[in-house]
DNA sequence: AACATTATTGACCTTTTGGTCGAATATGAC
DNA sequence: GTCATATTCGACCAAAAGGTCAATAATGTT
């Protein structure tokens, strides 16, 4: 019997056993950004990742479901930090165009600044799906992203302008057409 | 003993089952593509071409060393396609500015009327390795494309700017950076 | 120290996939 | 028609890669 609960979420209370699983868990997540944006998310092979993050295999497979759960949650945090980056400003656009400036701004920082992540956001088939029908789980995030650079610069708008041109609009400022 | 030459060149000169073997090639580029942009290169299998072409897979390979030299082929010829246009002009432009606009125009023609060439062209992490050293296969086509663009651009420039500031405009223009 | 729990490992299994090859078919020369 | 040549085919092979698991090591609890 256990006898005590799961504190699931007071940081500040972690065992050691738990702070070196999480040690692992970054490790495996710096390794794959790592190859993922060198190689291609589909080129790029589990045991690369173990191998650079000096682990063995099933170690991957003890913190991620499969392979593309692990991409997932790297496309997950680089949205993450692409949006928080969004809402924060210097001093709050007044125009639309200071907030079109402010969202570019954002942008070419963000490839500077986070590279990798910024590499493995614009990778590929994925950008130019999400024209598409479906809704797969890796799509999410970036829609998520798309919704959140509408949500702004809907605010400088119109409220009569179709929301189908606030998207196009959207996609263009995130680059993703 | 063959009693004849193989007239390599001379086009109308072609037998029944030379034309064959040209269309089925046809049929094999045309089905590539299509997967390459769906799927991407490196997720796409040789039997899911063949599979579309309607194909056995021996005859892939029968018209291609490998996978790779079919992308290499189909790269080729989609930058071949761009540099034609890049020359073609319905007047000359007189000033770096309506050159510039030209290439744009081009840039986005080409993204219009030839979409899957350009979804294959601008896929995932080639583009971004350029500024790199090895000089791949693959890498070529996108070289001398640049090159292209560069030699159109330069003859507008003062013959002072610095070769790798050319090379950097000719990058923005093609949307590679 | 003794036992329980959790994390890590890498040998192993299975599926996928790039690539081969001899048989089969179609075409060309005579 | 007959033989030679070129093309197509798909069963087959070997390598690569995703994913599993029983054994081991590390940590936590009493």
């Amino acid at each position: 019997m256990v006898s005590f609960m799961k504190t699931k979420c007071m940081k500040t209370v972690k065992t050691r056993t738990q702070k070196k699983a999480g040690r692992t868990k970054r490790k495996l997540k710096r390794a794959a950004l790592d190859v993922f944006t060198n190689k291609g998310v589909d080129a790029a092979t589990v045991e690369e990742i173990t191998e650079k993050a000096d682990l063995g295999k099933g170690t991957l497979y003890q913190h991620f479901d499969d392979k593309e759960q692990i991409v997932i949650t790297l496309v997950e945090e680089a949205i993450e930090h692409l949006i928080e980056r969004i809402r924060s400003y210097d001093d709050t656009p007044e125009t639309l165009e200071e907030m079109l400036e402010h969202l570019l701004d954002v942008h070419y920082e963000f490839s500077v600044e986070s590279k990798e992540e910024f590499l493995l956001l614009f990778q590929g088939k994925l950008l130019l799906k999400l024209e598409s029908e479906a809704t797969e789980e890796l799509e999410q995030p970036y829609i998520r992203y798309l919704e959140e650079i509408e949500s702004q610069v809907a605010m400088y708008l119109s409220p009569r302008i179709a929301p189908h041109k606030i998207r196009r609009l959207a996609c263009a400022v995130a680059g993703l057409l």
